[in-house]
This record gives C-alpha cells, structure tokens and sequence, in this order.
DNA sequence: GTGTGACTTGGAGTCCGTG
DNA sequence: ACACGGACTCCAAGTCACA
C-alpha cells in the first residue's frame, strides 16, 4: 500500500535533502545535531511525516539555514 | 500559572497576526479562510500553538503569502 | 472579536528491528 | 548509510463553554 504523499511535505524533504547533501552529512548526523530520531528524519526526507514548525527548525538550525529556508517553494495544492 | 513560551512561536505568531491586521481581517475570518477553528488560530498567534508544516501551510494560503513569509525571523534560541 | 482552560482523538516523534 | 515497519508515548489537532 503506497500512502498517498502530501506535495507539500515532499518538496519540504527534497529541500532538506538537497541542503543535508551540500553539508554533505548524512542523516543520522543531521538528526543528532537536531537532537531528533534518525528514521524521524528520514520521514521528512521522503515527505511522510508532517513536522512541527519547532521540529522543522530544530532541524534548520542543525543545517545552519533560517527555516524560511527550508519552505521555500513549499505550497499549498 | 503562565505557561513559558517558546520564542520561535511567539514569533511566528506575531508574523501571523500583523499580516492577518495589514490584510484588516478578523481571526474568524482568517480561520474561516483556512478551514480551521477559530481558537486554533488565537492559539497559533499567541505562541501558545506550535501548528505543523500543513497547518501553517493552511494559514499562509488563508493570507495570500508565502509560508516562508509566515516563518520569517523565526529563530531558535 | 478575542483569550483561555479543558477535553478527546489522531498523529508527531521515539525506539526497536529488518534488508 | 538509508528505506521501511511495528509498537510505543506524548503532544498537536480540533472543538467547546465561558470570560
């Protein structure tokens, strides 16, 4: 069964991925530096999970961007 | 007994709350756009709420901007 | 028109594992 | 190093009555 992902969300984990590849650092070390679970951060990555504003910036500050950063061209459908 | 808030919310809340003013709107108003609880959206403003990717993605689309409008100067500690 | 406390339910976030 | 699942805890989502 494929869940059906939120585009939203999506684009939120490809930015993520984008910016945690050009630290080139891998997911475990970015969820340790945001002092969240690592298969949490792989969630958002793949745009299953839906964070909260303070998880997304926990997670912002761990790659060294504003949050605003993070959501860009994230949009509603 | 006042609950300590978290800046990074009281902040998003105020963002909120002064676009919500410009676009001279009511917080019904603004929760009848966004498809949400009236006291969901006083809570949000207030920092009281920390409100997910989608709903604060709901918000922003209800005030005609961008989410990471929304986030701006939303820093942590 | 808004702030706030209280409440139920679903999902955010954790911890264990697998390939 | 990452995707993905199951089972869990706890908080966000969503709503109400009242000030």
């Amino acid at each position: 069964m494929m869940k059906d992902k939120e585009p939203a969300l999506v684009r939120l984990g490809e930015n993520i991925r984008l910016i945690r590849k050009e630290k080139g650092i891998s997911q475990e070390e970015l969820a340790h530096q945001a002092c969240l679970d690592r298969t949490y951060v792989s969630g958002v990555e793949r745009g299953d999970r839906n964070p909260t504003v303070l998880s997304s910036l926990k997670i912002a500050k761990a790659l060294d961007v504003d949050l605003a950063e993070l959501v860009k061209e994230v949009t509603s459908a």
